[in-house]
DNA sequence: CAGAAACCACTACGGCTGTTGTAGTTTGAA
DNA sequence: TTCAAACTACAACAGCCGTAGTGGTTTCTG
């Protein structure tokens, strides 16, 4: 089980550019071979199981979707505000419609996760920590609403990327106003 | 392919069992017969490709997913208002709840079916339908809010079914607290 | 530079999958 | 009762899957 952090990281975004493109059915690891380029059976050196390869992607999406430290740095420097907050989830949904194919791999990633433990701690973990820093960073901008306002807006949200990227309940809102309306109705 | 309704419902609500529980990668023919306690190329008889088959699970889940006559008529006999309409969501969020296996499997054909045309037609369709169906029904209630509010908790109690079912992210919140948040927020 | 360790490309195998075909059996109309 | 149509059980095929193993090659280390 090689290590070479470049050729594994490559791999694993493959992995994850097919299942979020094929399914979990189309997951394979010739298809990652072949998704990224390489001899066929590199895939299998790298995961040497099914498990290891979710369990290497369940990693590796959390890394994906870490939010980029200059926009980060910009929100943080304004002025605390309702405004501040809506651009804060506007740049979130932003950042996964952006890479839809990302947000359904991490979708396929979860319902996976119910059936495998291995996974599902993997997973839990970091979808845990993403919704601790998200209830710390609303504390920053002094509006109202704790945790529990935190986690509606976190369901509501998830909930319209499920409509954005998958099959479509067929209201045709603008995502723009139903995360303003979500903010201004659920938090402040 | 034989037409036999009884024997295609009993495979149909045995492939929905099987794509909860294991998943798309592992609903097959084969495991659809084995749920179904049938002999071995039964469902292949039935639904001659995996398209058809995953077709005749889009038209069955929703057949399934019907609310209960009776208790529609209690509701609808009910004063209209805010009580009323908060019982309508959480019967929704129960009957969901209640079956844990059809809402996961619902979420897998709607993955599905992004990759799916056919598929995409048949689930969007009553999903639309559902939707308009739940726009009509608010209507009578009097409450304040239209086809947008609507939405909104459409797309919030998904996010929220979605946690519940998957891996969650661990806000531990009482579904009851959080459906009463959604009604009072986002619509009344 | 020499040797070992890590990495890489490739092959093999048993098992499962989708799909099709084909006999036997039941059903229902004439 | 008779006979055709529908239904059922079963078998067979090629193809893909996870997994494990094996030499050859590169890279690091002393």
């Amino acid at each position: 089980m090689p290590s070479n952090p470049d050729r594994r990281r490559l791999l694993a975004d493959a992995g994850l550019r097919v299942l979020a493109e094929h399914g979990a059915r189309g997951l394979t690891h010739r298809a990652v071979d072949a998704g990224a380029g390489v001899p066929a059976g590199t895939a299998s050196n790298y995961f040497r199981s099914r498990d290891a390869l979710l369990g290497a992607l369940g990693e590796r999406i959390m890394e994906r979707f870490a939010p980029d430290e200059k926009v980060i740095a910009e929100l943080g420097a304004r002025e605390p505000g309702r405004d501040l907050f809506v651009d804060y989830l506007r740049y979130i949904v932003e950042r996964t419609t952006r890479q839809p194919e990302l947000t359904r791999a991490l979708i396929e990633l979860r319902l996976e996760a119910a059936r495998r433990p291995g996974l599902a701690e993997i997973l839990g973990g970091t979808l845990r920590r993403g919704y601790a820093g998200d209830v710390a960073f609303h504390a920053t901008t002094g509006l109202a609403g704790g945790p529990f306002e935190i986690a509606l807006l976190h369901y509501a949200l998830d909930g319209l990327l499920l409509d954005m990227l998958t099959t479509s309940i067929g209201a045709d809102a603008d995502p723009d106003d139903v995360v303003a309306a979500f903010v201004d109705r659920l938090v402040v």
